[in-house]
RNA sequence: UAAAGUAAUCGAAUAAUCGCGCCCUUAGGGGUGAGGAAAGUCCGUGCAUUCAAGGACAGGCAGCCGGAGAAACUUCCGGACGGUGUGAACCGGUGGAUAGGACCACAGAAAUGCGAACUGCUAACGGCUUUAUAAGUGCGAGCGAUGGUGCAACGGCGAGGUAAGAGCUCACCAGCGGUAUUGAGAGAUAUCGGCUAGGCAACCCCCUGCAGAAUGCAAGGUUAAAUUGAAGGUUAUAAAGGCUGUCCGCCAACUUCAGAAAAACCGCUAGAGAUUGGGAGUAAUUCCAAUACCAGACAGAUGAUUAUUUAGAAACAGAACACGGCUUAUGAGUUACUUUAUUUU
RNA sequence: UCCUCAGUAGCUCAAUGGCGGAGCAACCGGCUGUUAACCGGUAGGUUGUUGGUUCGAGUCCAACCUGGGGAG
């Protein structure tokens, strides 16, 4: 779980964030990122979806978002994130392909989406 | 040794680094953090709101006996009866078919008040043939033994009996009713009686018992903000609306539609609770004592990596108000008791 | 989290407890110079799964599986 002050919080945000359409796709995993921030004081605000369609068990839907999770608060603890951190908010959506990924794919994945921003 | 049955148990451990929710804090830090099913939502309960003057009808659930807990149950324990299995054991929605109705396809004479009309049996009785007795004749009549049908044919089987037959009579068996003994009871055993009652209630129904109804924490409450519309219907005699599903009956001023807003706090976790020890009871369960406080989120916490170990790679699976059951999913093992088969002594 | 509905042929739907059917699609043949339309025929189903009640279950009962809809 990330500190409080870089989580997505509510629907208008993610209604939000969906409704710019500027969305990348790798191995599974689509990260769709907001709007260009005004104030760069403010911190990057971020989501992790997995939809009950991708799988129907919590446990399985638990352990991807926890997985996307780690490697963002890794990226971010060393301060990699690139040009990611120029938008408002950011949403990982984990599809079904990304389902049975270990943490070192996951981690690439995550890296390569963040960076093609 | 092999194959089974029942019950119980376990539900990974340790260390390092980087992290998250909640609580406390002297602001350094400290404490604590998913399950046996948290699941399915199949029953039941607490809790909350709304409704209910009252009446009638409809509808719902349960159904062998005794006990247990108790808020309650479609729960649990022990037994009875029936069924399955070589057996240990397992399974059972197990009141009533003489209160009544419906249904029982095809086949069959007939499927429920048996007019048997197919295949048949019978010359005792009446009729006919015959001079009469005798004999013949299945026309009337009697029969339901025999053959075939079907899941099922109004008891079964043997002997007597008869014109042929038939519980018509008898023995045994099954079923029904009474009596006696026994048991707490379901029931069991014995004996006597009349002489026959199909299946289906997991179709309607009858009997007995139970329950105010509806909605579910997105219940519901507090605070803050907001509280709009050239909109529609209505003033009682009507229509519409509300009161439990329907009806009777009752209520009396609001109601319908569209739009806006939707943030924080409470509810929220100390409990029909948990762990350990000792009694009572065949058991379900219960009594006493001690110990500690042990998740409470709101885009929603319990994770990631590395190393070691069991078994080099751990199943099923993630709390969202709480609890009691039921059902289903589940890896590798461990323990106890029991059965069957084979071999050896 | 809670409430609710459905599952039958490739698709859309029927079927009182008694032989599972219709339309479209598919395949074969005919008609036509050819295709469509039309005519004739054929195949295709463990009635979502597993048990139970019954002589007999798509239908009745129970448990599960899958899919859909709704709730401030």
């Amino acid at each position: 779980m990330l500190p409080r002050q870089y989580r997505l919080k509510n629907k208008l945000a993610f209604n939000a964030t969906y409704r710019v359409k500027n969305s990348t796709h790798m191995g599974g995993v689509t990260l769709f990122a907001g709007i260009l921030k005004k104030d760069t004081g403010t911190d990057t605000r971020v989501g992790f979806v997995v939809s009950k369609k991708t799988h129907k068990r919590a446990v399985k839907r638990n352990r991807l978002k926890r997985l996307m999770r780690e490697c963002y608060r890794l990226l971010l603890k060393e301060n990699n994130l690139g040009n990611s951190q120029n938008y408002m908010s950011l949403i990982f959506v984990g599809g079904e392909n990304s389902l049975d990924k270990n943490f070192a794919e996951m981690q690439n994945i995550i890296k390569t989406l963040i960076q093609r921003l």
